[in-house]
DNA sequence: ACAATCGATAACCATGTGGTTATGGTTAAT
DNA sequence: ATTAACCATAACCACATGGTTATCGATTGT
């Protein structure tokens, strides 16, 4: 696969937008609304952050009357784990699995 | 640990500090001078670069007379990594290690 | 001693980005 | 039929960002 990256980082790289991301992942699907309570910014601000998650590939919208419900792309992050298990090799060679780097990481 | 990882991911959202990285990644060390080169930019702007990756904490430098080198510092990865791990469980319960879902992507 | 090289910094510029308020189109509720 | 709610878009603003050229301090070479 080996596709570029770019997007993916940049959309996770705001933390308003990791926040939208991380709480979809948790709670599943969202309107618009209800991750616009708890964010601290108005809902157009909302409304473009997940229209860049969504350019992005990480997140997918369902329109339901007058709701947009979004939520989770799980292989929206395919690139990025591409990315870390391909350059991973160079620094860490002596992790056979990306699996053990982790463990250690934890400690 | 799940240290902030935003600094992380912006580092790595530009392609041409992204390329810088993953050049040190395969090549090892290198002198500003010799990163410039097959860059595309000025050696000031790698100069800024090489700045913005080490304030990530993914790189070091090491002073050598009038030249400055620049390495990998392979910890620098550890909230990306820990970021990863944390929210995989998420999307994909189903993959009990995270290894099996770098193996399914790849298909 | 003098000249050249290396790399960091300053000053500047164009563009991108994350936020706002205003507004309009649909859909739901009264 | 009106009114209210939901969400996207437009217009705007302040600031960040990625690039440039100019320059300077420090080191190396002649």
């Amino acid at each position: 696969m080996r596709t570029e990256p770019t997007s993916v980082f940049k959309a996770l790289a705001d933390p308003t937008r990791r926040a939208i991301f991380e709480r979809l992942s948790r709670s599943g699907e969202q309107t618009v609304h209800a991750l616009t309570a708890p964010s601290g910014v108005s809902q157009p601000a909302i409304s473009k952050h997940l229209n860049g998650l969504k350019s992005a590939g990480l997140v997918r919208d369902r329109r339901h009357g007058r709701e947009t419900f979004y939520r989770v792309d799980p292989t929206g992050l395919a690139s990025l784990f591409n990315w870390m298990d391909y350059y991973s090799h160079f620094w860490h060679e002596r992790f056979d699995k990306l699996e053990d780097l982790l463990k250690r990481l934890d400690q």
